[in-house]
DNA sequence: CGCGGTGTTGATACATTTCAAAATTTGTGG
DNA sequence: CCACAAATTTTGAAATGTATCAACACCGCG
């Protein structure tokens, strides 16, 4: 592919691209964006309490889960982050972290630091637009989670959870549909605000329902139309899908 | 006051200026944003779903709730909003509501144009940066919710509420306090997921217990500390308290 | 004075948790 | 490639927190 730029950041350019208009000026400011890689171990906390962060962590390749925890010690995931999200963007402007961020299998991280993407922002309206609104993406989606927890029984909370990943990981959303999803059934109960007994029960009954069910890490979805009504799912929170969501966007070829 | 400005968005640029440095020329421009403000009756939804919107509405006065339904119609929401609050603020960059805002007391709003703000942001990126990060403290409230209704018992969840409120309101944190929040049962109950029953019902064992108690559209504390003891609150999360929350700071004072 | 909205209380039903044990899968070192 | 240990999934029975349904009390307000 003559001219086209490569780059870790590659993944995270396309998405900003995707939400916001971004010149291919502003494209190659972030692409040049100076970064690091880190192996995260499964089930270690990279981003924790009381531990004032100056990068940004966002997620190349993984699956991480933003948490916060009761007194008791019981986890409540706030967020699952996979491969192409700005976990940790808002960091940027909150630097002291309320909640921390953990691996949930062998993640690989970008670390950006924020001394050069304020720069950017400060030089860049359009590219500090672009942050804001991901950011604000991510916030949908935590207000979804509200809901969801709240008041949704346990089927259709199961139900609304495979939706949203089947929808941002890109899963076709045919009637039969697949993708790998690397939980436990503990980590789905810390997502739903179950007991992992009753996430077991849950997945149960949407097996025998023949709606989905969930073997060796991978999510199959039988009955995509029936899941998406029990789940009560409706995917404008998440913003445009993307369109071609694992390859580079013309708008990054310089012609 | 000789030289001091005012302006209806007088309590946002203070709310900014708390937590975000502006020079004195940003909160000048800030102050002289267009607006026009506007009477919400009660009960009456002003930013509803799938009716984009060109401006951002702030709280003036009153009390509203952000709110999402499931579809049997039960509403459960995702923040409330008291004066001073940018209840709107990320419509900025994602005009397309994904979720509603209900006027619970009669409101004023103010409304800002989008056009006005997003030249403000383009200009001057230390404002841009103010208002993503208002926005990120938005979103942390929000992911306590999560955890408050996924992770926390009925009691524990009101507890943890009242204490949000009271450090949001800047009652004193005293072991005594007062203030005013014109919620009724109801709109406690869409705020934790519960019934409006069992909000009475957990109501009631507070104000057994002496902890605290909610009359007249008042909530007294007895007694803060066990309050906070009970609900797990930190309010880290809701970033640095407001020194002087209700009058004029000197930084807005024209020498 | 009566009426609608709100708060209160009781009895019962039910979804989910808890506790416990066994089955299965996954990972690891020999 | 096997054997074993650890983690995860599965299932059952009993306990419990919250919902549901229903009635009544209260209060502000026209």
């Amino acid at each position: 592919m003559t001219g086209s730029i490569s780059s870790n950041l590659y993944p995270f350019v396309a998405r900003l691209a995707a939400h916001s208009h971004l010149s291919r000026d502003d494209q190659h400011a972030l692409a040049a964006l100076p970064n690091r890689t880190s192996q995260i171990a499964e089930k270690r906390d990279f981003v924790r309490l009381g531990e004032p962060v100056e990068h940004a962590c966002f997620i190349l390749e993984g699956f991480a889960a933003r948490f916060s925890q009761n007194h008791a010690g019981l986890r409540q995931y706030t967020a699952f982050h996979i491969s192409g999200d700005m976990a940790d963007l808002h960091s940027v402007v909150l630097p002291n972290p309320t909640s921390g961020l953990q691996a949930l299998t062998t993640t690989t991280i970008l670390m950006v630091p924020h001394a050069a993407l304020r720069e950017l922002t400060r030089t860049r309206s359009t590219v500090a637009e672009a942050f804001w609104r991901e950011c604000m993406i991510d916030a949908a989606i935590t207000a979804q989670w509200v809901v969801n927890v709240g008041r949704r029984d346990a089927r259709t909370r199961m139900a609304h959870l495979l939706c949203e990943m089947a929808r941002r990981y890109g899963a076709p959303q045919t009637a039969h549909c697949t993708f790998v999803m690397p939980t436990t059934q503990e980590n789905l109960a810390d997502a739903t605000g179950l007991t992992s007994v009753h996430v077991n029960r849950t997945l149960k009954v949407l097996r025998d329902e023949g709606v989905a069910a969930i073997r060796a890490r991978t999510v199959e979805i039988f009955d995509w139309h029936r899941l998406q009504d029990i789940g009560e799912f409706d995917d404008a929170y998440l913003g445009p899908a993307p369109a071609a969501p694992r390859h580079m966007p013309n708008s990054l070829a310089l012609a």
